[in-house]
Formats: C-alpha cells, sequence, structure tokens
DNA sequence: AATATCTATGAAATACTTTTCATATGAATA
DNA sequence: TATTCATATGAAAAGTATTTCATAGATATT
C-alpha cells in the first residue's frame, strides 16, 4: 500500500533530517561510529569548542541518533548504532553518487 | 574498510541532506513519487505559490533528486526514482521509530 | 568545604535558508 | 510581433539554526 511518505503529512521528518543537513553533527556521528567518546573528546578530536559538541549533542539526543552513560563527570556519547548504522551506509552510498560530483553543482561550496 | 563516511570529510553531505531537512521539499518529493508533475500542478497540488515551488525544485534539481524535460512551455518534473526510492524507503522506516515518538521530544513542534 | 574538571545551558550575535514579491525569460499562439 | 502562459530568478524580508561566550550544575578530589 501507501508508505508513510505518502499518508503522513511529514511535519515531523525534518526534524530528524536537520541532523544530517549539518557538517558538524555529521562529522561528530562519524567520529561516534569508530568509538564512542567523552564530550571533550569530541571537541579534541574535532577540533571544536566544547559548548559547541554539547549543543549539537543535545540535538542528536532528542532524535535518538546518540546516547550516553555517565562515566564520574564524564558523559560518554556513543552512536544508537542498531538503527543508525544502515542509514550512514546509505548516506555513504548517496554521497557517492550525489554529493562530490560534476552534476552536483551546489555540492561546490 | 573505512567507509566514505569515515574517510571523506564530509563536505559537502549536508548539501543533499538538506533537502530532506524541509517540510516542502520533502512534499514535493513525495508528490512526485505518484506521478510526474509540472511547476503550476505541484503548486496547485500542494497549495504553495509557484516561485516557492520553484525555488524548492532548483535546490532538488541540484542535488539530482529530481529532473525534468519539456513540455510545450512547461517543465514536467519527476523524481530520479532508482537512486531516490530505496532513501524515501528507510526515511519510512526511520520516521516510525524517530519521528511521531514519546522518547524524541524534538519531534513536538 | 573549597577547588578543579567536565558538561550543559541561556541568550545574544551571527550565519544561513526560505519566503515573498516583482520581474525576467522562454515558448506558444493569435 | 504582440500577447499570454509557464517557469525561473534576484533581492529584500522573514524565519531558523548555529555559534559564541559567560556561567551554571554535577561530580570528583584536596
Amino acid at each position: 500500500m501507501n508508505s508513510a511518505l505518502v499518508t503522513n503529512n511529514f511535519s515531523t521528518y525534518h526534524v530528524f533530517f536537520r541532523n544530517l543537513a549539518n557538517p558538524l553533527k555529521i562529522r561528530i556521528i562519524s567520529a561516534l561510529k569508530e568509538k564512542e567518546s567523552s564530550v571533550n573528546d569530541l571537541a579534541y578530536e574535532l577540533n571544536v569548542e566544547q559548548s559547541k559538541v554539547s549543543h549539537a549533542l543535545a540535538l542528536l539526543k532528542k532524535c535518538n541518533i546518540v546516547k550516553y552513560k555517565k562515566k564520574g563527570k564524564e558523559r560518554i556519547y556513543s552512536l544508537n548504532k542498531k538503527t543508525i548504522i544502515p542509514l550512514l551506509k546509505l548516506i555513504d552510498e548517496h554521497s557517492k553518487s550525489f554529493c562530490n560530483c560534476k552534476s552536483c553543482k551546489g555540492c561546490e561550496k
């Protein structure tokens, strides 16, 4: 039958995809794909200010893309792998065809 | 080995995903999934101003999500189905788990 | 309890996207 | 070729997201 894409009003889809529409959040997701990290570790690794990472993580968490566990005064963030990994794979494939191509003029900057 | 997500610098991914992070563009994609349409048809069907649809289509086209063929003075837009449909499917599945849920507080508005 | 470390948060500033509106372009037709 | 219809486009306005910076809240350590 009709998929949700047809029957829904889409009022919420974009909240989720906004996270993939942002370079920093994609970098965070990518880093967490390799290993779980504290906020400071991420900030150091990505060379980005701590509060910037915190703000980004808060949004990723809202959409269940990441989760954390406490460890002393740290928060160890990890990717919600079971559900996110298949999406990442698709992103990869699409990026190959779409996101660094001659035909996609929008990708230049 | 490492996927593109790991080795790339992601500078362009977000350009593509921005299109999915916008309700109007998702609505256009959804409409085109059902049938190809002219700009005016889309504008009428979605009850949105013509130039708004045009601007949105321009961005979708930049990322190869849609294409068009000329027909008289019309431009008949269609979805780049072969590559986009699998993505839409995944979006559907993810939206079910993420985008209208109790746990996703960000989805409320 | 005072201090240090890690992370979160609020709010203003900045940057970016989308919308709007007026107009331009291009194709068909009278 | 003047007019009409369909679409695109530029630029200002409006809307939204991100960044920045100062500071607050927690937890650990002294």
